[in-house]
DNA sequence: TTCCGACAGTGGGGTCGCAAT
DNA sequence: ATTGCGACCCCACTATCGGAA
Protein backbone atom coordinates (compact mmCIF):
# COMPACT_ATOMS: atom_id res chain seq x y z
CA UNK A 1 0.00 0.00 0.00
CA UNK A 2 1.32 3.56 -0.56
CA UNK A 3 1.62 5.75 2.07
CA UNK A 4 -0.58 8.38 0.08
CA UNK A 5 -3.40 6.48 1.01
CA UNK A 6 -2.65 6.62 5.01
CA UNK A 7 -1.92 10.10 4.35
CA UNK A 8 -5.00 10.75 2.49
CA UNK A 9 -6.95 8.77 5.23
CA UNK A 10 -5.52 10.81 7.60
CA UNK A 11 -6.88 14.03 6.02
CA UNK A 12 -10.26 13.10 6.03
CA UNK A 13 -10.79 11.93 9.12
CA UNK A 14 -9.28 14.93 10.45
CA UNK A 15 -11.53 16.52 8.34
CA UNK A 16 -14.77 15.66 10.01
CA UNK A 17 -15.92 15.46 13.61
CA UNK A 18 -18.34 12.83 13.17
CA UNK A 19 -17.11 9.45 14.90
CA UNK A 20 -19.37 6.67 12.91
CA UNK A 21 -17.69 8.64 9.72
CA UNK A 22 -14.39 8.73 10.68
CA UNK A 23 -14.72 4.85 11.81
CA UNK A 24 -15.64 4.22 8.37
CA UNK A 25 -12.73 6.26 6.70
CA UNK A 26 -10.32 4.11 9.12
CA UNK A 27 -12.34 0.85 7.92
CA UNK A 28 -12.13 0.89 4.13
CA UNK A 29 -7.80 1.63 4.82
CA UNK A 30 -7.40 -1.20 7.10
CA UNK A 31 -9.58 -3.67 4.21
CA UNK A 32 -7.45 -2.28 1.39
CA UNK A 33 -4.43 -3.67 3.26
CA UNK A 34 -6.10 -6.84 4.10
CA UNK A 35 -6.61 -7.58 0.36
CA UNK A 36 -2.12 -6.62 -0.03
CA UNK A 37 -1.89 -9.71 1.70
CA UNK A 38 0.78 -8.79 3.33
CA UNK A 39 0.26 -8.97 7.25
CA UNK A 40 3.15 -6.38 8.29
CA UNK A 41 2.12 -4.21 6.26
CA UNK A 42 -1.47 -4.68 7.85
CA UNK A 43 -0.83 -4.12 11.32
CA UNK A 44 1.95 -0.85 10.25
CA UNK A 45 -1.37 0.49 8.83
CA UNK A 46 -3.43 0.10 11.57
CA UNK A 47 -0.51 1.61 13.92
CA UNK A 48 -0.24 4.49 11.51
CA UNK A 49 -4.01 5.05 11.08
CA UNK A 50 -4.13 5.58 14.80
CA UNK A 51 -1.15 7.71 15.12
CA UNK A 52 1.16 4.84 16.50
CA UNK A 53 4.39 3.46 15.63
CA UNK A 54 4.71 -0.38 15.48
CA UNK A 55 8.64 0.34 17.23
CA UNK A 56 7.00 2.47 19.88
CA UNK A 57 9.67 5.35 19.25
CA UNK A 58 11.93 5.53 17.11
CA UNK A 59 14.75 8.28 19.05
CA UNK A 60 13.36 11.04 16.77
CA UNK A 61 11.54 14.40 18.69
CA UNK A 62 10.07 17.22 18.17
CA UNK A 63 13.71 19.00 18.04
CA UNK A 64 14.80 16.82 15.13
CA UNK A 65 12.08 17.11 12.90
CA UNK A 66 12.47 20.89 12.89
CA UNK A 67 14.71 21.85 10.45
CA UNK A 68 13.11 19.46 7.24
CA UNK A 69 14.68 18.85 3.56
CA UNK A 70 12.43 19.88 0.35
CA UNK A 71 9.70 17.83 -0.35
CA UNK A 72 9.48 15.15 -2.93
CA UNK A 73 7.04 16.35 -6.14
CA UNK A 74 5.61 13.19 -6.32
CA UNK A 75 4.25 10.53 -3.42
CA UNK A 76 6.34 7.20 -3.94
CA UNK A 77 7.04 6.38 -0.28
CA UNK A 78 5.15 2.88 0.42
CA UNK A 79 3.90 2.03 3.61
CA UNK A 80 6.60 -0.22 4.17
CA UNK A 81 9.63 1.65 3.14
CA UNK A 82 8.26 3.97 5.73
CA UNK A 83 8.41 1.19 8.25
CA UNK A 84 11.39 0.15 7.53
CA UNK A 85 12.91 3.11 7.46
CA UNK A 86 11.93 4.06 10.82
CA UNK A 87 13.40 0.74 11.84
CA UNK A 88 16.53 1.52 10.70
CA UNK A 89 16.67 4.69 12.51
CA UNK A 90 15.72 3.03 15.99
CA UNK A 91 18.49 1.04 15.33
CA UNK A 92 20.26 3.70 14.78
CA UNK A 93 21.85 4.48 18.32
CA UNK A 94 25.24 5.01 19.75
CA UNK A 95 28.18 7.08 20.11
CA UNK A 96 28.67 9.15 17.11
CA UNK A 97 25.30 8.03 15.48
CA UNK A 98 23.82 11.79 15.46
CA UNK A 99 24.90 12.74 12.45
CA UNK A 100 24.02 9.25 10.96
CA UNK A 101 20.32 9.52 12.12
CA UNK A 102 19.61 13.29 10.84
CA UNK A 103 20.90 12.06 7.15
CA UNK A 104 18.68 8.79 7.67
CA UNK A 105 15.69 11.04 8.87
CA UNK A 106 16.80 13.31 5.95
CA UNK A 107 16.81 10.73 3.51
CA UNK A 108 12.97 9.24 4.72
CA UNK A 109 11.59 13.15 4.97
CA UNK A 110 12.99 13.77 1.16
CA UNK A 111 11.27 11.02 -0.33
CA UNK A 112 8.19 12.45 1.25
CA UNK A 113 5.75 14.62 -0.25
CA UNK A 114 5.07 18.30 1.49
CA UNK A 115 1.82 16.61 2.93
CA UNK A 116 3.14 13.22 3.87
CA UNK A 117 5.68 15.62 6.03
CA UNK A 118 3.45 16.86 7.79
CA UNK A 119 2.21 13.77 8.71
CA UNK A 120 5.27 12.45 9.21
CA UNK A 121 6.13 15.15 11.97
CA UNK A 122 2.70 14.18 13.51
CA UNK A 123 3.20 10.78 13.72
CA UNK A 124 6.33 10.73 15.30
CA UNK A 125 5.96 13.71 17.82
CA UNK A 126 2.39 11.97 18.79
CA UNK A 127 0.44 14.63 17.72
CA UNK A 128 -1.67 13.63 14.26
CA UNK A 129 -4.14 15.78 15.80
CA UNK A 130 -7.20 13.97 13.44
CA UNK A 131 -9.43 13.20 15.89
CA UNK A 132 -8.78 9.38 15.92
CA UNK A 133 -6.81 7.11 18.53
CA UNK A 134 -7.49 3.87 19.73
CA UNK A 135 -11.29 4.65 20.50
CA UNK A 136 -12.03 5.02 16.80
CA UNK A 137 -9.66 2.47 15.56
CA UNK A 138 -10.82 -0.56 17.65
CA UNK A 139 -14.33 -0.44 15.61
CA UNK A 140 -13.02 0.24 12.51
CA UNK A 141 -10.87 -2.91 13.13
CA UNK A 142 -14.06 -4.17 14.01
CA UNK A 143 -16.02 -3.66 10.93
CA UNK A 144 -13.10 -4.02 8.17
CA UNK A 145 -13.07 -7.61 9.76
CA UNK A 146 -16.43 -8.27 9.80
CA UNK A 147 -16.02 -9.44 13.97
CA UNK A 148 -18.15 -8.28 16.73
CA UNK A 149 -16.00 -4.80 18.39
CA UNK A 150 -16.15 -6.13 22.08
CA UNK A 151 -14.16 -9.44 20.60
CA UNK A 152 -11.89 -6.43 19.39
CA UNK A 153 -11.47 -4.65 22.47
CA UNK A 154 -11.06 -7.70 24.28
CA UNK A 155 -8.33 -9.05 22.80
CA UNK A 156 -6.68 -5.50 22.67
CA UNK A 157 -6.73 -5.48 26.65
CA UNK A 158 -5.18 -8.46 26.78
CA UNK A 159 -2.69 -8.12 24.07
CA UNK A 160 -1.60 -5.22 25.19
CA UNK A 161 -1.30 -3.23 21.85
CA UNK A 162 -3.86 -3.09 19.00
CA UNK A 163 -1.34 -3.35 15.81
CA UNK A 164 -0.80 -7.35 16.29
CA UNK A 165 -4.85 -7.51 17.29
CA UNK A 166 -5.58 -5.69 13.89
CA UNK A 167 -3.30 -8.31 11.84
CA UNK A 168 -5.03 -10.80 13.34
CA UNK A 169 -8.65 -9.99 13.61
CA UNK A 170 -8.03 -8.97 9.75
CA UNK A 171 -6.25 -12.28 8.88
CA UNK A 172 -8.28 -14.98 10.36
CA UNK A 173 -11.71 -13.00 11.66
CA UNK A 174 -12.94 -13.99 14.51
CA UNK A 175 -11.50 -17.12 15.60
CA UNK A 176 -8.22 -15.53 15.40
CA UNK A 177 -9.45 -12.98 18.10
CA UNK A 178 -10.93 -16.02 19.83
CA UNK A 179 -7.24 -17.54 20.55
CA UNK A 180 -6.21 -14.48 22.16
CA UNK A 181 -5.96 -14.49 25.36
CA UNK A 182 -4.10 -13.15 28.97
CA UNK A 183 -0.33 -15.04 28.31
CA UNK A 184 2.13 -15.06 31.37
CA UNK A 185 4.96 -12.71 30.47
CA UNK A 186 2.96 -10.56 28.16
CA UNK A 187 1.47 -7.29 29.49
CA UNK A 188 -1.97 -6.92 29.43
CA UNK A 189 -3.62 -3.04 29.70
CA UNK A 190 -3.94 -2.41 33.47
CA UNK A 191 -7.27 -1.42 34.80
CA UNK A 192 -7.69 2.28 35.14
CA UNK A 193 -9.68 4.98 37.80
CA UNK A 194 -12.01 7.26 36.96
CA UNK A 195 -12.44 10.10 39.79
CA UNK A 196 -14.22 11.98 42.42
CA UNK A 197 -14.02 15.04 44.09
CA UNK A 198 -15.24 13.57 47.14
CA UNK A 199 -15.48 10.62 49.14
CA UNK A 200 -19.75 11.50 49.54
CA UNK A 201 -19.56 11.45 45.77
CA UNK A 202 -17.44 7.96 45.07
CA UNK A 203 -19.47 6.12 48.13
CA UNK A 204 -23.06 6.08 48.18
CA UNK A 205 -23.93 4.28 51.05
CA UNK A 206 -26.40 1.64 49.65
CA UNK A 207 -23.73 -1.04 48.90
CA UNK A 208 -20.91 -2.52 50.23
CA UNK A 209 -18.06 -1.35 48.34
CA UNK A 210 -13.90 -1.67 49.15
CA UNK A 211 -11.66 1.50 49.81
CA UNK A 212 -8.14 0.75 48.68
CA UNK A 213 -5.22 2.81 49.87
CA UNK A 214 -3.86 4.74 47.12
CA UNK A 215 0.30 5.23 47.04
CA UNK A 216 1.80 7.80 45.36
CA UNK A 217 4.16 5.75 43.26
CA UNK A 218 4.71 3.22 40.30
CA UNK A 219 2.00 1.40 39.14
CA UNK A 220 3.06 -2.24 38.88
CA UNK A 221 1.98 -5.39 36.74
CA UNK A 222 4.29 -8.24 37.65
CA UNK A 223 4.44 -11.59 35.70
CA UNK A 224 5.86 -14.68 37.66
CA UNK A 225 6.20 -17.86 35.35
CA UNK A 226 8.17 -20.60 37.33
CA UNK A 227 7.34 -23.06 33.98
CA UNK A 228 9.52 -20.54 31.93
CA UNK A 229 12.42 -21.87 33.66
CA UNK A 230 12.33 -25.35 32.77
CA UNK A 231 11.84 -24.33 29.02
CA UNK A 232 14.00 -21.47 27.17
CA UNK A 233 15.60 -20.45 30.55
CA UNK A 234 13.46 -17.15 30.27
CA UNK A 235 13.32 -14.51 33.49
CA UNK A 236 10.82 -16.48 36.12
CA UNK A 237 9.79 -12.59 36.86
CA UNK A 238 9.02 -9.67 34.64
CA UNK A 239 8.00 -6.18 35.77
CA UNK A 240 6.03 -3.84 33.59
CA UNK A 241 4.90 -0.08 34.33
CA UNK A 242 1.61 1.25 33.63
CA UNK A 243 2.54 1.80 29.93
CA UNK A 244 3.75 -1.95 29.74
CA UNK A 245 7.43 -0.29 29.48
CA UNK A 246 9.48 -3.26 30.65
CA UNK A 247 11.28 -2.61 34.14
CA UNK A 248 12.37 -6.04 35.62
CA UNK A 249 15.85 -5.44 35.73
CA UNK A 250 15.90 -1.75 37.49
CA UNK A 251 14.01 -3.74 40.62
CA UNK A 252 15.55 -6.40 42.01
CA UNK A 253 13.74 -6.17 45.34
CA UNK A 254 10.57 -6.55 44.01
CA UNK A 255 11.60 -9.12 40.94
CA UNK A 256 12.64 -10.96 44.84
CA UNK A 257 9.55 -10.00 46.64
CA UNK A 258 7.17 -12.16 43.69
CA UNK A 259 9.60 -14.70 42.93
CA UNK A 260 8.33 -15.41 47.10
CA UNK A 261 5.35 -15.93 46.58
CA UNK A 262 4.25 -19.92 46.66
CA UNK A 263 2.72 -19.83 42.88
CA UNK A 264 3.16 -21.84 39.80
CA UNK A 265 2.53 -18.95 37.64
CA UNK A 266 0.53 -15.73 38.41
CA UNK A 267 -0.13 -11.90 36.91
CA UNK A 268 -0.14 -9.33 39.82
CA UNK A 269 -1.32 -5.82 39.21
CA UNK A 270 -0.21 -3.43 42.40
CA UNK A 271 2.14 -0.26 42.94
CA UNK A 272 5.67 0.27 44.28
CA UNK A 273 7.29 2.81 46.23
CA UNK A 274 9.68 3.75 48.19
CA UNK A 275 9.55 4.37 52.32
CA UNK A 276 11.61 6.56 54.78
CA UNK A 277 12.66 5.02 58.08
CA UNK A 278 9.52 5.58 59.63
CA UNK A 279 7.64 3.35 56.98
CA UNK A 280 6.12 7.06 55.48
CA UNK A 281 5.99 7.44 51.99
CA UNK A 282 8.82 9.53 50.29
CA UNK A 283 7.48 12.32 48.08
CA UNK A 284 7.01 11.00 44.27
CA UNK A 285 9.83 12.08 42.95
CA UNK A 286 11.98 9.85 45.24
CA UNK A 287 10.33 6.92 44.06
CA UNK A 288 10.23 8.07 40.33
CA UNK A 289 14.11 8.67 40.05
CA UNK A 290 14.57 5.11 41.70
CA UNK A 291 12.22 3.43 38.88
CA UNK A 292 13.69 5.41 36.25
CA UNK A 293 17.09 4.94 37.27
CA UNK A 294 18.93 1.78 35.09
CA UNK A 295 22.16 2.38 36.48
CA UNK A 296 23.18 -0.09 39.59
CA UNK A 297 20.18 -1.32 40.52
CA UNK A 298 21.69 -3.62 43.03
CA UNK A 299 23.21 -0.89 44.73
CA UNK A 300 19.78 1.14 44.32
CA UNK A 301 17.97 -1.48 45.56
CA UNK A 302 20.01 -1.18 49.28
CA UNK A 303 20.02 3.21 49.46
CA UNK A 304 16.72 3.68 48.03
CA UNK A 305 14.54 0.35 48.01
CA UNK A 306 10.62 0.26 47.18
CA UNK A 307 8.18 -1.86 48.49
CA UNK A 308 5.92 -3.80 46.61
CA UNK A 309 2.31 -3.55 47.45
CA UNK A 310 -0.71 -5.51 45.50
CA UNK A 311 -4.03 -4.83 45.07
CA UNK A 312 -4.91 -7.34 42.05
CA UNK A 313 -4.58 -11.01 40.78
CA UNK A 314 -5.43 -11.52 37.67
CA UNK A 315 -3.73 -15.04 36.87
CA UNK A 316 -3.34 -17.63 39.20
CA UNK A 317 -1.34 -21.75 38.65
CA UNK A 318 -3.11 -21.62 34.96
CA UNK A 319 -6.64 -19.90 35.83
CA UNK A 320 -7.57 -16.58 34.61
CA UNK A 321 -9.04 -14.51 37.03
CA UNK A 322 -10.02 -11.15 34.63
CA UNK A 323 -13.66 -11.70 34.79
CA UNK A 324 -14.39 -13.01 38.15
CA UNK A 325 -15.77 -10.60 40.39
CA UNK A 326 -13.21 -8.35 42.61
CA UNK A 327 -14.27 -9.65 45.55
CA UNK A 328 -13.31 -13.41 44.28
CA UNK A 329 -10.27 -12.25 43.36
CA UNK A 330 -8.89 -10.28 46.54
CA UNK A 331 -9.67 -13.74 48.70
CA UNK A 332 -7.28 -15.30 46.27
CA UNK A 333 -4.94 -12.45 46.47
CA UNK A 334 -4.92 -12.32 49.94
CA UNK A 335 -4.24 -16.39 50.10
CA UNK A 336 -1.61 -15.84 47.63
CA UNK A 337 0.67 -12.35 49.22
CA UNK A 338 -1.20 -11.61 52.59
CA UNK A 339 1.75 -9.75 53.42
CA UNK A 340 2.17 -7.36 50.34
CA UNK A 341 -1.77 -6.61 49.87
CA UNK A 342 -2.60 -2.91 49.75
CA UNK A 343 -4.58 -1.65 53.17
CA UNK A 344 -8.30 -2.22 51.95
CA UNK A 345 -11.36 -1.42 53.59
CA UNK A 346 -14.88 -2.66 52.67
CA UNK A 347 -18.08 -0.59 53.73
CA UNK A 348 -21.23 0.36 52.97
CA UNK A 349 -20.58 3.41 55.48
CA UNK A 350 -20.08 7.09 54.23
CA UNK A 351 -18.62 8.00 57.53
CA UNK A 352 -16.13 4.87 57.97
CA UNK A 353 -15.13 5.92 53.99
CA UNK A 354 -14.33 8.85 55.46
CA UNK A 355 -12.60 8.29 58.46
CA UNK A 356 -10.41 6.33 56.39
CA UNK A 357 -9.79 8.60 53.96
CA UNK A 358 -8.62 11.34 56.43
CA UNK A 359 -6.61 8.74 58.20
CA UNK A 360 -4.72 7.66 55.13
CA UNK A 361 -4.13 10.64 53.94
CA UNK A 362 -2.69 11.99 57.39
CA UNK A 363 -0.02 9.26 56.91
CA UNK A 364 1.01 10.87 54.00
CA UNK A 365 -0.60 8.76 51.18
CA UNK A 366 -2.28 10.01 48.09
CA UNK A 367 -5.87 9.28 48.76
CA UNK A 368 -8.02 6.31 48.04
CA UNK A 369 -9.47 4.41 45.06
CA UNK A 370 -12.90 3.21 45.60
CA UNK A 371 -13.73 -0.34 44.26
CA UNK A 372 -16.90 -2.06 43.31
CA UNK A 373 -16.25 -5.79 44.77
CA UNK A 374 -18.39 -7.06 42.02
CA UNK A 375 -16.51 -5.29 39.44
CA UNK A 376 -14.08 -7.99 36.68
CA UNK A 377 -10.99 -6.50 35.41
CA UNK A 378 -11.70 -4.36 32.92
CA UNK A 379 -8.37 -4.03 31.82
CA UNK A 380 -7.59 -0.78 29.60
CA UNK A 381 -10.98 0.77 30.89
CA UNK A 382 -11.44 4.41 32.86
CA UNK A 383 -14.89 3.10 33.56
CA UNK A 384 -17.13 3.13 36.89
CA UNK A 385 -15.28 -0.24 38.89
CA UNK A 386 -12.23 1.85 40.46
CA UNK A 387 -12.70 5.41 41.15
CA UNK A 388 -9.86 7.75 43.08
CA UNK A 389 -10.44 10.07 45.67
CA UNK A 390 -7.59 12.87 46.39
CA UNK A 391 -7.42 15.53 48.85
CA UNK A 392 -7.31 18.80 46.55
CA UNK A 393 -5.53 21.68 48.06
CA UNK A 394 -6.00 25.62 46.96
CA UNK A 395 -3.99 28.56 46.57
CA UNK A 396 -4.48 32.62 45.96
CA UNK A 397 -1.91 33.20 43.16
CA UNK A 398 -1.44 36.07 40.44
CA UNK A 399 -0.84 35.27 36.83
CA UNK A 400 2.11 36.88 35.82
CA UNK A 401 1.90 36.02 32.03
CA UNK A 402 0.16 34.05 29.46
CA UNK A 403 0.89 31.58 26.39
CA UNK A 404 -0.66 31.54 23.01
CA UNK A 405 -2.52 28.44 22.86
CA UNK A 406 -2.44 25.46 20.03
CA UNK A 407 -4.45 23.48 18.13
CA UNK A 408 -8.23 24.04 19.41
CA UNK A 409 -6.58 26.76 21.43
CA UNK A 410 -5.29 28.84 18.90
CA UNK A 411 -5.76 32.87 18.84
CA UNK A 412 -6.77 31.99 22.79
CA UNK A 413 -3.92 33.20 25.49
CA UNK A 414 -4.17 29.26 27.40
CA UNK A 415 -1.66 28.17 29.49
CA UNK A 416 -1.24 31.26 32.87
CA UNK A 417 2.25 31.85 34.54
CA UNK A 418 1.56 31.22 38.26
CA UNK A 419 3.29 33.41 40.71
CA UNK A 420 3.02 33.54 44.66
CA UNK A 421 4.52 36.09 47.00
CA UNK A 422 7.94 36.08 48.29
CA UNK A 423 9.70 37.03 51.47
CA UNK A 424 10.35 40.64 50.14
CA UNK A 425 7.22 41.05 48.51
CA UNK A 426 8.43 40.46 44.98
CA UNK A 427 6.37 37.92 42.65
CA UNK A 428 7.95 34.24 42.88
CA UNK A 429 7.05 31.64 40.20
CA UNK A 430 6.01 28.85 41.11
CA UNK A 431 4.11 26.87 37.58
CA UNK A 432 1.94 26.84 34.87
CA UNK A 433 -1.70 25.68 34.01
CA UNK A 434 -3.71 25.16 30.99
CA UNK A 435 -6.42 23.10 33.15
CA UNK A 436 -9.99 24.02 34.31
CA UNK A 437 -10.73 26.42 31.13
CA UNK A 438 -14.10 26.28 29.60
CA UNK A 439 -14.44 27.75 26.37
CA UNK A 440 -15.98 30.90 27.86
CA UNK A 441 -12.78 31.00 30.18
CA UNK A 442 -10.79 31.20 27.51
CA UNK A 443 -12.23 33.62 25.70
CA UNK A 444 -12.34 36.05 28.84
CA UNK A 445 -8.79 35.53 29.45
CA UNK A 446 -7.23 36.05 26.69
CA UNK A 447 -9.31 39.76 26.31
CA UNK A 448 -8.62 40.24 30.07
CA UNK A 449 -4.63 39.58 29.70
CA UNK A 450 -4.18 41.17 26.19
CA UNK A 451 -5.32 44.68 28.55
CA UNK A 452 -2.67 44.07 31.04
CA UNK A 453 0.23 43.17 28.53
CA UNK A 454 3.25 44.99 28.85
CA UNK A 455 5.76 42.60 26.54
CA UNK A 456 5.86 39.90 24.90
CA UNK A 457 8.86 36.76 23.96
CA UNK A 458 7.83 34.49 21.84
CA UNK A 459 4.46 32.96 22.33
CA UNK A 460 4.84 33.93 25.87
CA UNK A 461 3.01 37.57 26.47
CA UNK A 462 3.81 38.99 29.88
CA UNK A 463 1.79 40.96 32.43
CA UNK A 464 1.13 43.58 34.79
CA UNK A 465 0.68 41.22 38.01
CA UNK A 466 -3.05 42.07 38.44
CA UNK A 467 -5.24 39.10 38.51
CA UNK A 468 -5.58 37.14 41.43
CA UNK A 469 -6.68 33.21 40.47
CA UNK A 470 -7.86 30.48 43.13
CA UNK A 471 -5.80 27.39 41.89
CA UNK A 472 -6.68 23.40 43.16
CA UNK A 473 -3.46 21.45 43.33
CA UNK A 474 -2.14 17.78 44.21
CA UNK A 475 0.90 18.70 46.18
CA UNK A 476 3.94 21.46 46.20
CA UNK A 477 7.00 19.67 45.52
CA UNK A 478 10.89 20.40 44.94
CA UNK A 479 12.02 22.81 42.03
CA UNK A 480 15.12 23.32 40.50
CA UNK A 481 13.45 25.04 37.49
CA UNK A 482 11.36 27.85 39.55
CA UNK A 483 13.25 30.43 41.90
CA UNK A 484 11.45 30.00 44.66
CA UNK A 485 12.50 26.21 44.85
CA UNK A 486 8.93 25.05 44.75
CA UNK A 487 6.35 23.90 42.28
CA UNK A 488 3.03 23.12 42.22
CA UNK A 489 1.69 19.71 41.04
CA UNK A 490 -1.07 19.76 38.78
CA UNK A 491 -1.79 23.03 39.04
CA UNK A 492 -5.52 23.62 37.54
CA UNK A 493 -7.89 26.65 37.69
CA UNK A 494 -10.85 26.62 40.18
CA UNK A 495 -11.92 30.23 39.48
CA UNK A 496 -10.36 33.90 38.57
CA UNK A 497 -11.07 36.05 41.68
CA UNK A 498 -11.62 39.71 41.97
CA UNK A 499 -12.44 40.17 45.19
CA UNK A 500 -9.10 38.90 46.75
CA UNK A 501 -6.34 42.06 46.44
CA UNK A 502 -2.80 40.68 45.08
CA UNK A 503 -1.48 41.91 48.08
CA UNK A 504 -3.31 39.29 50.29
CA UNK A 505 -2.04 35.78 47.84
CA UNK A 506 -0.42 32.76 48.92
CA UNK A 507 3.48 33.48 50.12
CA UNK A 508 6.04 31.14 48.86
CA UNK A 509 6.47 30.22 52.69
CA UNK A 510 3.04 29.08 53.06
CA UNK A 511 3.57 26.85 49.72
CA UNK A 512 6.29 25.52 51.15
C1' DT B 1 -35.47 14.32 23.98
C1' DT B 2 -32.09 14.23 27.47
C1' DC B 3 -28.33 12.06 29.72
C1' DC B 4 -23.94 10.17 30.15
C1' DG B 5 -19.81 7.10 28.92
C1' DA B 6 -15.84 7.11 26.19
C1' DC B 7 -12.33 9.62 23.78
C1' DA B 8 -9.22 13.01 21.97
C1' DG B 9 -6.89 17.03 22.77
C1' DT B 10 -4.20 20.39 25.53
C1' DG B 11 -0.86 20.82 27.90
C1' DG B 12 1.75 20.49 33.37
C1' DG B 13 6.56 19.04 36.57
C1' DG B 14 10.33 15.87 37.25
C1' DT B 15 13.99 12.47 36.18
C1' DC B 16 17.19 9.57 33.71
C1' DG B 17 20.49 8.40 29.93
C1' DC B 18 22.94 9.75 26.07
C1' DA B 19 25.50 12.62 22.81
C1' DA B 20 27.39 16.89 21.68
C1' DT B 21 29.55 21.04 23.22
C1' DA C 1 31.02 19.54 33.54
C1' DT C 2 27.05 21.34 31.22
C1' DT C 3 23.28 21.40 28.02
C1' DG C 4 19.76 19.74 24.86
C1' DC C 5 16.91 16.09 23.61
C1' DG C 6 14.02 11.98 23.79
C1' DA C 7 11.50 9.03 26.58
C1' DC C 8 8.58 8.09 30.30
C1' DC C 9 6.93 8.45 35.17
C1' DC C 10 2.97 10.92 37.50
C1' DC C 11 -1.31 13.50 35.53
C1' DA C 12 -6.54 17.09 35.32
C1' DC C 13 -9.83 18.79 32.84
C1' DT C 14 -13.22 20.12 28.87
C1' DA C 15 -15.67 19.40 24.48
C1' DT C 16 -17.82 16.33 21.67
C1' DC C 17 -20.10 12.33 19.60
C1' DG C 18 -23.36 8.89 19.70
C1' DG C 19 -25.64 5.26 22.07
C1' DA C 20 -28.50 4.54 26.32
C1' DA C 21 -32.27 5.86 28.99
Amino acid sequence: MQLARVTETSAAVAATRSRTAKTALLAEALAEAAQGGDEREVEVVADYLAGTLPQRTVGVGWRSLRDRPAPADDASLSVLEVDEALSELKALSGAGSTAARATALADLLGRATAQQQQWLVGLLTGELRQGAGDGVLLPAVAQAADVPEPLVRRAVMLAGFPGPVARAALAGGAAALEQVRLEVGRPLRPMLAGSEPDIASAVDGSREVALDLKLDGIRLQAHLDREGERGDGGATVRLFTRSLEEITDRLPEVVAAIEALPARSAVLDGEVIALDAEGRPEPFQVTGARTASRTDPTELARTTPVTTYLFDLLHLDGRDLVDEPARERWAALADLAPDLVVERLSTSDVGAARDFFDRVVAQGHEGVVVKDPQAPYAAGRRGAGWVKVKPRRTADLVVTGVEWGSGRREGWLSNIHLAARGADGEFVMVGKTFKGMTDELLAWQTERFLGLETSREGHVVHVRPEQVVEIAYDAVQTSRRYPGGVALRFARVLRYRDDKPVEEIDTVDSLR
